[in-house]
DNA sequence: ATGGTAGTGTTACTA
């Protein structure tokens, strides 16, 4: 099965690509974050004649996050347990969606932001990550045979190789250690990163600001937790760099996974 | 010249 997560950066704008992107890659299973859609405006068509089947989750222009399987698609889970709320009033943002495919459960998730270090959001992206974790770690204790894939746009650099210059981001979120902390902490309750091994220096985001792009100022922010029966199927792994360039293209590349 | 974008939806917010 080859596995994938983008940040889409809107699936209307981008559906064109996104197909074209299926098409060209062989990817079974696409795990897309921000949407940017409700479900009455996710173009279902287009992923309907390309032979896939769509779960997604989307509440407003923000955040939204699918699952789409041409290898079935079944258990479909919005958000997890303890899942923490933002926002006045609080809602449950649409950030989690886990659905089993081809018997490997991908949840496909968009870490929140975070903002600034002093903000709310930062807090708030702290709690998510470490009630993930805490489910992540239950699930695997309930079934230590099951294929869980915990893919997305984590919005956590986790080793200072994994933005262009640590000094841009002195006082700065995604860097500091918290949110490592946070980050490593599925590595302590099993789970094993398996997008590194297969492509050690390389970028999955670059801002549209500022050229980032074509100076090479990127940050390493996507990736792929394995439950250990997951990792140990684990055949490769791939940075669609190509994927960042040209008109109409997403700011984030997409995570191509493997698995026997 | 030391900035530069993009998407959704509206006089802003998020990233």
């Amino acid at each position: 099965m080859r596995l994938t997560t983008w940040n889409v950066n809107s699936i209307r704008t981008r559906v064109d690509r996104v197909i074209a992107f299926l098409e060209r890659s062989g990817t079974d299973v696409l795990a897309m974050q921000e949407l940017k859609c409700k479900p009455e405006q996710f173009p279902m068509q287009a992923f309907t004649d390309a032979g896939y089947e769509v779960a997604l989750h989307g509440l407003n222009q923000w955040n939204g996050v699918a699952v789409a399987s041409r290898v079935g698609l079944e258990d479909v889970q919005i958000g997890f347990g303890g899942m923490p709320s933002f926002g006045e009033p609080l809602v449950e943002e649409a950030r989690a969606l886990g659905a089993t495919c081809d018997g490997v459960t991908v949840w496909s998730l968009y870490v929140p932001n975070g903002r600034e270090i002093d903000h709310p959001h930062y807090a708030y992206k702290l709690e998510w990550l470490d009630q993930l974790k805490d489910r992540a770690a239950e699930w695997i204790a309930a079934e230590p045979e099951k294929k869980i894939a915990l893919v997305g746009d984590w919005n956590v650099a986790p080793r200072d190789t994994d933005v262009w210059d640590m000094a841009a981001f002195e006082g700065k979120t995604h860097v500091t250690a918290p949110e490592r902390a946070a980050f490593n902490a599925f590595a302590d309750a099993g789970y094993a990163e398996v997008t590194r091994q297969f492509t050690p220096d390389a970028y999955t985001y670059w801002d549209y600001q500022k050229l980032r792009f074509p100076k090479g100022e990127g940050m390493r922010i996507d990736f792929a937790y394995a439950s250990p029966a997951l990792a140990a199927a684990v055949t490769g792994a791939q940075i669609d760099r190509e994927e960042r360039k040209g008109k109409g293209a997403s700011d984030h590349a997409p995570v191509i996974v493997d698995i026997a």
